[in-house]
DNA sequence: CGCATTTGACCTGCGC
DNA sequence: GCGCAGGTCAAATGCG
């Protein structure tokens, strides 16, 4: 694969249907300098995950106060309703697993948002997520003229978790689902499960992010590395192949 | 017939 | 206390 072209295209053969009776085939010494290979290659990846993992923490705090002076202008805006401030406050500590000091009654555990994007044809306001949910309410607020939907989770009767849908008022392709509470039961299915974009809170923050820094070579590099590390390889490939096929420690260490 | 959805009414919290 | 707005309930309705 040609990084330095203008190809964006990112495509990765993990040659994973490898002969195992090629892999036997091998010599021992070449085995054991497959393996050395292996293990720095191993090195490296662990380098740039935590290379990503710094890279992450920075983002989030940066994420964090730039919030922290998002919410601190809203707080001072007149044209905010009183509602929409509370719900400021119950984004503010989403995932954060704290409750507003003004709320007390109301405890919000495991709040969080996702954007899921929809093809412009399809109208409903249905995220799938894999869970079964009962729609028990519809409404239209006062800052979104596209109608709100209130689901429960029906899978489990028990299960306390909510969720709330609704079209975003900057793109109505985009699904909002805020979800409340946390299942007390397994995922029923993995299968149809929209892939949500991205927090609702980290998409505004990374759009302004992007804008300051060059994405072209920070892409450029990442793809360069990576698709270096897992393409020139083939005994890499293989031993994933292997570990995903369960043989993983048919390998001799 | 049973289940899910719809929708108007009602409840609740908050600011003035 | 009142009004506003979001959230929930439950009877009516639709659909397979």
């Amino acid at each position: 694969m040609d990084t330095s072209s203008g190809d964006k295209s990112f495509t990765i053969d993990l040659n994973t249907n490898p002969s195992l009776q090629t892999i036997n085939r091998i010599p021992h010494e070449m085995l054991d300098e497959e393996l050395i290979r292996m293990k720095e290659e191993n090195k490296k990846l662990t380098t740039m995950l935590t290379t990503l993992c710094e890279n992450y923490k920075s983002m989030h705090t940066h994420l964090i106060e730039l919030l922290q002076k998002h919410n601190s202008v809203e707080d001072n805006s007149k044209l905010l309703s009183r509602k929409r401030k509370a719900e400021d406050d119950h984004y503010c500590c989403a995932n954060s697993e704290e409750a507003s000091p003004k709320r007390p009654r109301e405890i919000r555990t495991n709040v969080s948002t996702v954007c899921v994007k929809t093809t412009p044809s399809d109208q409903s306001a249905v995220v799938k997520d894999g869970y079964h949910w009962r729609k028990y309410g519809q409404k239209v607020t006062r800052d979104n003229p596209s109608p709100r939907a209130y689901y429960k989770c029906s899978f489990a009767p028990s299960c306390p978790v909510k969720k709330k849908v609704q079209r975003s008022v900057e793109d109505p392709s985009v699904l909002v689902a805020t979800y409340e509470g946390e299942h007390n039961h397994p995922l029923p299915s993995q299968a149809q499960v929209t892939v949500p974009l991205i927090n609702q809170n980290v998409t505004t923050y990374l759009n302004k992010f992007m804008e300051d820094i060059d994405t072209t070579s920070l892409q450029q590099d990442l793809v360069a590395q990576m698709a270096h590390s897992l393409t020139t390889n083939p005994s890499f490939t293989a031993a994933v192949a292997a570990a995903i096929s369960g043989n993983f420690f048919e390998y001799d260490y």
